[in-house]
DNA sequence: GTCCAGGCCAAGC
DNA sequence: GCTTGGCATGGA
């Protein structure tokens, strides 16, 4: 794969659990640990034990996802974004599994990506199965599913030092534990109902669902707006009052197009990085 | 010590 | 409809 920065897409606060370690990136997919490496023509991989299949692997970094016919969809008249192109081109955006998406922003809520990543690490090791390293590598283990984490006691989660995140993390494993809901199921929604699906768990609000359509669903209108992006939307676009929300709303779905999900994450990354 | 972090919720205008 | 304070914890 061409014009893909793994370094950019892995710390840009999509997902939680990638390492930099001496020689690449490691991680868990699924039940796979996995090392990431960036080569001049590509990205190579190696895990514990042999593959023979990698779709899982190229599915979850969209690896196959033509960059360029994306970015070439964002508004041409914006200097704003085209110079986060600039900045960070190459970055990407992750398909990650729905319930780990989901439990990681439940627990992101006014948390540096520093501690989400250490919540996220104390969760695993917890409570998720270990899996398959290569010899004389320090262990990892898998996230853990809903049904593990909704049968723990709710304190055990606090243990893990996610403080009132603790409640709704608990209460939404039971949910999708039960099936009271069906992440599977959102796959099949439009994207407005999906996102009313998850907005009636406790916790989840606007920005977590958001974050969920489009790094879980691939939603590619989804458009997360946390802290920094509201200051790259203040900052670029309206500098001289603060806009209302319903004008604000407007804005997003009508300037950045098609993949606003897309442009968002080079707005969050550009903003965070310089 | 103080401020703030990939927010959300309930209460009060 | 919009604004405000509280929520746990720890890094900066």
């Amino acid at each position: 794969v061409q014009d893909y920065d793994l370094a950019a897409t892995l710390t840009s606060g999509q997902a939680f659990r990638w390492q930099c370690a001496d020689d690449g990136w490691e991680g868990v997919v699924g039940r796979h640990w996995v090392r990431l490496k960036q080569e001049p023509d590509g990205i190579t991989a190696q895990t514990a034990a042999a593959v023979r299949d990698w779709r899982w692997l190229e599915h979850h970094l969209q690896s196959q996802v033509p960059l360029a016919e994306v970015l070439a969809q964002f508004p041409a008249d914006d200097p704003h974004l085209q110079l986060a192109v600039q900045s960070c081109r190459g970055l990407r955006l992750l398909r990650q599994d729905p319930w780990e998406c989901l439990a990681s922003f439940i627990l992101s809520s006014t948390k540096q990506i520093v501690q989400i990543r250490q919540i996220v690490a104390q969760l695993c090791e917890r409570f998720g199965q270990p899996v398959a390293v290569p010899p004389g590598h320090a262990p990892a283990w898998a996230f853990p599913s809903a049904s593990e984490l909704g049968r723990c006691a709710e304190a055990d989660l606090r243990a893990c030092r996610m403080g009132f995140r603790a409640r709704p993390l608990f209460e939404a494993a039971q949910k999708v534990a039960s099936g009271e809901l069906d992440l599977a199921r959102l796959h099949a929604l439009e994207e407005a109902p999906a996102r009313e699906a998850l907005m009636r768990l406790r916790g989840v609000g606007p920005k977590i669902a958001n974050c969920v359509l489009l790094f879980a669903y691939g939603f590619p209108r989804a458009f997360p707006v946390d802290v920094w992006v509201m200051r790259a939307l203040r900052q670029f676009y309206f500098p001289r009052r603060r806009p209302a929300r319903a004008r604000l709303e407007r804005f997003i779905a009508t300037h950045f197009g098609p993949q606003a999900g897309y442009a968002q994450q080079y707005l969050f990354h550009y903003l965070r990085k310089r």
